[in-house]
DNA sequence: CCTATCATGTAATCCGTTACATGATTAT
DNA sequence: ATAATCATGTAACGGATTACATGATAGG
């Protein structure tokens, strides 16, 4: 009813319960941790409140269990349906920033070898936490929705460029890093 | 004096008045315009806010002008200085999330080859307008900060993987994609 | 002189983060 | 049983986005 926008995070929570159908928000939890984690981290609490924010917009049908906890069961509504094919079936055009601070850092001043030998060292730890996660989809076989893999594979790629950029600096010093082309 | 934490859009402010010096929040708007605009932007009503924030915290100093418009001019303090310097010199292992909307609706089940359209196109345009900010660097000289050049070098690596990313997917169709390897 | 656009700012709203808190479950 | 960890949430706070609004400047 409330006509408040939608993010990304609210369609993050549809497109979730639409793959594992009704849920509670600790359980969106637990399955964001081994698929969209990798690239879009969010955190519990805002599952909860973005639950309940969808189901007063009629997205999402609300119940709770009758015995115990009494936890809040979510799944999707008819309209909450659409709205995630509504939006998935039209390509953005949007631009998203690669927001990273070790970059920012670089920008205003921050010694480059200094900074590369860090963000190596994290990057370096990252791309193996993916390409472990990589061998567990392949593992599963062919019940992973085909773009768990893809949005890995585009992560990685990423993964690379950083190793690649940092790399190219991790030798070079305060003033080396000042020479252009040749 | 108030101990609120600093964020990244504070170190901007910080680190862009220590390029130019004292400025207005318009100054800050313009310069960010040709620079960080590229990876990082900040729109201009934060600026406004955020000088007066930082100058609560004694990090900058404020003057107001005395005829016409009385524009507030803001300059780093000493204590704005270290505060940069520090965040400056110490590397960071944060690892940021590369959001993509495109890659978000990739994952949930969007059509490769569409959205390959889409983000191939805009993508490129911004390819583009990376290698014109380059040229002006260039033709500049020797006046821009080191920093400036290596953050759109790390940018344009990012642009082009998303290039090539893409590029993989252009021609796939809904079927073709679920294929694995041989 | 009138209009449009640039310049400059304030205020409200809302999402996202952080802090906190307690009820289950497992291990010892 | 007790401690420790996992599960499940609520509430406060603050930064960021959006909407609005008005004063200068330039072009016609």
């Amino acid at each position: 009813m409330s006509s408040a926008r939608l993010t990304e995070t609210s369609y993050i929570v549809l497109g979730l319960l639409e793959q594992i159908g009704p849920a509670t928000p600790y359980d969106l939890k637990r399955m964001a941790q081994v698929s969209t984690i990798n690239f879009w981290n969010v955190p519990h609490t805002q599952l909860y409140t973005e639950c309940a924010r969808l189901a007063q917009q009629d997205l999402l049908n609300e119940e709770r269990e009758e015995t115990g906890r009494r936890r809040r069961i979510y799944s999707l509504t008819g309209l909450g349906r659409r709205a995630l094919e509504d939006w998935r079936s039209e390509p953005t055009e949007q631009l998203d920033e690669v927001r990273d601070v070790g970059i920012l850092k670089l920008f205003f001043g921050g010694d480059p070898a200094k900074l590369a030998g860090a963000q190596l060292e994290a990057h370096g730890r990252q791309l193996e936490a993916c390409e472990q996660l990589l061998e567990q989809l392949d593992a599963n076989g062919t019940d992973v929705p085909r773009g768990w893999r893809l949005a890995l594979e585009a992560g990685m790629g990423h993964e690379r460029e950083f190793v690649r950029f940092w790399s190219g600096l991790s030798g070079v010093g305060f003033d080396q890093a000042a020479a252009g082309s040749a």
